[in-house]
DNA sequence: GATTTAATTAGATGATTAGCTAAATAGCGA
DNA sequence: TCGCTATTTAGCTAATCATCTAATTAAATC
């Protein structure tokens, strides 16, 4: 689970994962989003299959990419739900307060 | 909203929110779950504090950080949203394919 | 087999990061 | 004012990271 929120810890890396939101996509169909080498994006890539976000299928020469959604979910479904906020479920219990006196940043 | 990312892209960042989510706490009473220095704890309030994620108000020689909830909800959600998972909304459309030949990591 | 295309691995570099100790700031109580 | 407590800032180091170019692997095509 560390793994899912340092891999979403980069821009680039989110965008990917929303672009295989939509559709599988080949690595060659992602580099073009961007404006980085595609090096730099297959080590992207590592980086999402490690955190075990997406998997990729070799057709020939191309890699087609795609988003393993239920585990994105799971992690962030869990952590949210750790906090007690959104549709996680478990209750909030907002922490109180409202006056901003004093407030530091 | 990166800067959200990046800040919870920490282990001990984001059980400091964990811990903040039950209630406020001082910034010693927070040290004392983690097995590091003060000025270590200190750079990740500071961290937390520039994503916005939390606040610190002053009393004596003591801060006391409280979560700033609905702007990581916000963060948090606007990404599931954007990913179609979860709570967010937004329609999902599933990424399709099944059969497990081929596949890389 | 030689060439082209798609992607990765290798290797290097500059920037960022998490951690430490030591020093500074700031409020409180005697 | 002196000393104590709470926290941050300063300065350093080792590790990780995003990026690049060059080289490698592997499949397809001529």
């Amino acid at each position: 689970m560390n793994g899912v929120f340092k891999a979403l810890s980069d821009p680039t890396r989110r965008k990917v994962l929303e672009l295989l939101r939509k559709r599988p996509m080949t690595a060659g169909e992602l580099g073009e989003h961007f404006p980085v080498s595609k090096p730099t994006m297959s080590a992207h890539y590592a980086v999402l299959r490690e955190a075990n976000l997406i998997d990729g299928v070799k057709q020939g020469t191309t890699i087609t990419y795609r988003i393993k959604l239920s585990v994105l979910e799971e992690a962030l479904l869990g952590f949210t739900r750790a906090l007690g906020i959104g549709t996680g479920g478990a209750n909030a219990e907002e922490s109180a307060a409202s006056t901003s006196e004093g407030r530091i940043s």
